[in-house]
DNA sequence: AAGAATAACGTTTTT
DNA sequence: CGTTATTCTT
């Protein structure tokens, strides 16, 4: 408690009734929720199972329940701190049946749902050019993070688009019913129909949580928000966190109104300002303010530090997308030499596209890199389809599982096969496990059809049969060997499948550990933890890399140096924003947030050309850095804009022509040459010579000039005939001598 | 049914 | 551009 300041201290002590805590960025949000758990806990006579702690991600969870332990030393079995996903889910899973589901459902993620409203569509026969799938997907989300039926939907539907979507949503949200699956947003909103229609199910939740602790309260959609209504209904003991000025996530459903309407939405709410933060400096944080002080419609506040002035903003220009990534990296490596570790540093960029090029400048420059976010490990084909089995094993028979992995790898049961069980399925509205045999006995099917699917049916029963007596992990390699997958992937000259077996072995790898940790889970509660997961989850942080990481994923997080890059009309805002007051408003919240993560260091950055889908345009500043004191701004021009304000030289700079590959006299094949003779070869001394040869994968041979750093860590600078001179770092690029 | 060739689509952001 | 979906050919 002394290490409290005052409002963080009544932050925790206040436990009568609401509280609303307003916690700016780096307030000590996270501490003041850790401290008040152990308050209700130690000094108010609440034990750990009736406590429900709410965060957005596992991330956020786990850090909860770490410091927890840390502080109270004592285990944090009963307290539920989770997800608002998470604990649904638990919910969802004790009373399933009382909403017409069995206990087995299994979740859709994104792409599974996308796929599940197009069979849909095309069960209804609605034509697929005129209402595409994927807007359909997005109403039905909308409505389901509104908790809107179909039927509402189709009220408040003008346009024939409209109602044909709303119609689809009806007959998918049965069909989601018969398949025993729920996506992400029946998640929460069969959890409220749960507690809705059973009245002694509510009760007994009511009863149970005494209090409830609800983070980032200002990104909670309205499910969320009624939700927490009728589970807070007992006690009227609540208190949320939360900060208007980062609600960043509307295009999900979140709604900025429950946390500006608290005080109206509960009575006699005692509301709590954090507005002192300990992160930043103060030019980084007038800077945030400069920015986030234009918006409208939030509640007035400016946080204020006791650290130092720091450093100026600097703002650099530069010419391309290409000569960015130079600069971040020629920066990266001055921090470097200063004795600051990469794990330190962090990139921040507005769409997942532009993490491209910096992964191909790190990986030349040798700079080591962790991306979070973009291609999603569990999202993988290869993991997806060890998921797929694994779901049809636990028992739902989900149609887009079986359509996944039925003839992966390839048992010659194809497109036609597979749409005659679908057909009678749907005609007899079975599912697909007991179709097959009715199927085969009525003769529908040529007898060497018969054949594969009762293969296929009898995989599975062993492979269900294997389930019941064994953990999850032995189940996967099983799996994985039993269905020929591997297999499949092993068979491969080209060595093209290199990644997806490593990523299965991953993925083996984290499920033996998953049965380390909880031996006691079964399937579904597995499969509810992988859907559920994230890749910032994942992160770890005690590995020494720059982190390139999405505006969205950085929130929650701080570094002592942050780059943020793009800063450009139509990237950031981005283009998609512009014809919306709101959307702008919540890019300019993002603007914040990004600027907020920074403790010591801030660095802008704009190019003047950049490539969109390989086409270069030219760009504009981000009017988000007009909005920052110039005074604070340290502005460096790369040499983007000539004077007259048309460009010097080469227009596009960054461009990848035929040219830039292809001009070494020797040619590609020469290229090819040295990393099959040089890169792979095994390399058992770490010493390196001054003056000897070196290969590199990318820049060829060279000669080395110097070496700086100590042993194991060292700076190589290297004089390619081909590249010019690079510094590289050796742990990390794969040189091999010559 | 499998494999190859061709077309189409996409870039906000994610639990 | 790169990935995925669809169509064509055998």
């Amino acid at each position: 408690m002394k290490k409290l300041n005052d409002a963080q201290r009544r932050a925790v002590e206040y436990c009568d009734g609401p509280l609303l805590i307003l916690a700016g960025a780096g307030s000590g949000k996270t501490r003041v929720l850790t401290h008040k758990t152990m308050y209700l806990i130690r000094n108010c006579g609440i034990n750990p199972g009736e406590i429900l702690a709410v965060t957005f991600t596992n991330k956020a969870a786990n850090e909860m329940k770490e410091r927890i332990r840390k502080l109270l030393g004592i285990s944090t079995w009963g307290l539920w701190i989770s997800t608002f996903h998470s604990a649904c889910i638990r919910i969802l899973r004790a009373h399933a049946d009382s909403i017409g589901y069995s206990k087995s459902f299994t979740v859709y993620d994104d792409s599974d749902q996308k796929a599940f409203v197009k069979k849909c569509m095309v069960d209804l026969e609605i034509n697929l050019e005129q209402l595409k799938p994927k807007s359909v997907q997005q109403m039905i989300n909308r409505g389901k993070n509104n908790l809107l039926s179909p039927e509402a939907m189709l009220e408040r539907a003008y346009t024939q688009y409209d109602k044909s979507a709303a119609k689809v949503y009806g007959y998918y949200q049965s069909a989601m019913v018969q398949n025993n699956t729920m996506d992400f947003g029946d998640i929460l909103s069969n959890a409220v129909a749960l507690l809705e229609s059973n009245p002694d199910i509510l009760k007994k939740y009511q009863q149970m949580f005494r209090y409830i602790l609800v983070d980032e309260y200002q990104d909670t959609n309205i499910a969320q928000y009624s939700l927490l209504k009728m589970l807070a209904k007992e006690h009227k003991k609540i208190c949320v966190v939360g900060d208007d000025d980062q609600s960043i996530y509307r295009f999900r459903g979140a709604n900025i109104l429950n946390i500006l309407n608290f005080e109206r939405d509960y009575k006699n709410v005692e509301v709590i300002k954090l507005e002192e933060n300990y992160r930043s400096t103060k030019n980084i944080l007038k800077a945030a303010h400069g920015v986030i002080s234009l918006n409208t419609s939030r509640k007035a506040k400016e946080l204020f530090t006791q650290k130092e002035e720091g450093d100026k903003i600097k703002c650099f220009n530069a010419q391309s997308d290409v000569h960015e990534a130079k600069y971040v990296i020629a920066e990266i490596l001055k921090f470097c030499d200063a004795g600051i570790p990469f794990k330190d540093i962090a990139i921040f960029f507005r769409t997942n596209a532009q993490s491209r090029v910096f992964e191909e400048e790190f990986f030349k420059a040798g700079v080591p890199y962790i991306l979070i976010g973009g291609l999603k490990f569990y999202a993988r084909a290869e993991i997806k389809d060890i998921i797929a089995y694994l779901k049809i094993i636990s028992g739902v028979n989900d149609i887009i599982s079986i359509k996944r992995i039925i003839n992966r790898p390839r048992r010659g049961i194809g497109k036609m096969t597979f749409e005659k069980v679908e057909k009678y399925m749907t005609a007899n509205g079975c599912d697909f496990f007991s179709a097959v045999p009715d199927l085969i006995d009525t003769g529908a099917v040529k007898k060497n059809i018969c054949r594969k699917l009762a293969d296929f049916t009898a995989l599975i029963t062993g492979l269900k049969e294997y389930a019941s007596t064994n953990n999850i992990g032995d189940l996967i390699k099983h799996l994985y060997k039993e269905t020929g997958y591997q297999e499949m992937l092993a068979d491969d000259p080209l060595g093209e499948n290199k990644d997806r077996i490593n990523n299965v072995d991953e993925f083996i790898a984290g499920a033996y550990q998953f049965v380390e940790e909880s031996p006691e889970t079964d399937l579904s509660t597995f499969l509810d933890f992988i859907s559920l997961v994230s890749d910032i989850d994942k992160y770890d942080e005690s590995s020494d890399r720059v982190t390139l990481i999405t505006l969205h994923s950085a929130k929650g997080l701080e570094f002592p140096v942050v780059f943020m890059t793009g800063m450009e009309e139509g990237v950031f805002p981005h283009i998609r924003s512009f014809d919306s007051k709101e959307d702008i408003a919540e890019e300019r919240r993002l603007c914040y947030v990004g600027i907020t993560r920074a403790k010591q260091h801030l660095i802008i950055t704009h190019a003047s050309s950049r490539h969109t889908y390989n086409m270069p345009s030219l760009q504009k500043p981000s009017r988000f850095l007009k909005d920052i004191p110039s005074h604070l701004l340290e502005r460096i021009n790369g040499g983007g804009l000539s004077k007259r304000g048309s460009f010097s030289g080469d227009l596009f700079p960054g461009r990848r022509t035929f040219h830039d590959f292809h001009e070494d006299p020797h040619g590609e094949k020469y290229q090819q040459d040295i990393i099959e003779n040089h890169f792979y070869d095994e390399d058992s001394s770490n010493e390196y010579i001054i003056g000897a040869k070196y290969a590199h994968p990318v820049f060829g041979i060279g000669i080395l000039k110097s070496v700086e750093g100590s042993p194991g860590n060292e700076k190589l600078t290297i004089y390619f005939p081909r590249a010019g001179r690079k510094k590289i770092l050796a742990t990390f690029a794969k040189l091999r001598r010559c």
